[in-house]
DNA sequence: CGTGATATGTTATGTTATTACGCTTGAGTG
DNA sequence: CACTCAAGCGTAATAACATAACATATCACG
């Protein structure tokens, strides 16, 4: 089976460094703490990690944590870019756990349905903490 | 019926203008925008509305939206505080839709019972086009 | 009254994101 | 090849969002 991290060869230099930033980190990262950590490969502004970072979460090897201001690489390969995904954001850790359920996006689905409204996308992000930090403070 | 725009008596001179304001307003307001405002009222610094933000946030009163770092006034006088609550906000008119869903809520309990994650709280943001909107743009 | 908790006012600073402009690269085409 | 078009890149400046630090003020309560 391919690594989750294994990276697609179609991307820009700038965009392949972005994804090895997030790719290598354990938790999400804020643009700019990208942009710390390609100092060394010559990055220098914030705008070329947030166009990398366009590009990553328009394709889906990237995801954008609204309530963190950050950002995740994918973590699953075979992923998403269609549907509704959440992240639970563990508040001790830090580490994200991302997954889909359709029982979540079939009711929403209904809800849209019945109001009219379009649904274009959808973000669900779940604070709290994960098993391994509540098993640390009992 | 009271108006949903009853505001509580106990609230503090800058609260009260805060939440005096996301209740005027057709929309969501940063807290920029509020500041704008209320500057008229005396209001002068970033940090006094976010205060009151804080405060009018951590009652129920209002809403933080993450995905546009702006704020709403709850839309229900018996409204929530606890549990899920879901936003749907419309790129067309910028109009928000508050709804909370039981059936979401369950699920997302069940997924965090089985993985052993502690939820403190959850934002769940829809953007998409409300009927109005679509049906203008048809 | 004294004391503590909460709210306030103000300045400065920190963090996140975008605008504007011009150059480079590479694919496609006559 | 020369042309052109689209995508990407580099840089500087600025906008937008949020908090730190410190000094006062207000008020319930013992
Ligand atoms: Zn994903
Ligand atoms: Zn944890
Ligand atoms: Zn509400
Ligand atoms: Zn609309």
């Amino acid at each position: 089976m391919a690594h989750s991290h294994d990276v697609p060869s179609d991307l820009t230099r700038n965009q392949g460094l972005v994804l090895g930033a997030l790719n290598h980190s354990e938790g999400p990262l804020s643009a700019y703490d990208i942009l710390d950590k390609l100092r060394a490969d010559g990055l220098r502004a914030p705008l070329q990690v947030y166009r990398a970072l366009d590009k990553l979460v328009e394709r889906g090897l990237a995801h954008r944590l609204e309530s963190l201001n950050a950002f995740v690489a994918c973590a699953d390969e075979h992923c998403h870019r269609k549907g509704l995904i959440a992240f639970a954001i563990c508040e001790g850790c830090g580490k994200v756990d991302e997954f889909a359920d359709a029982v979540i996006e079939e009711r929403l689905g209904e809800w849209a349905g019945a109001k009219g409204f379009k649904v274009e996308r959808t973000t669900m992000e779940i604070r709290g903490k994960c098993g391994v930090c509540l098993a640390a403070a009992a």
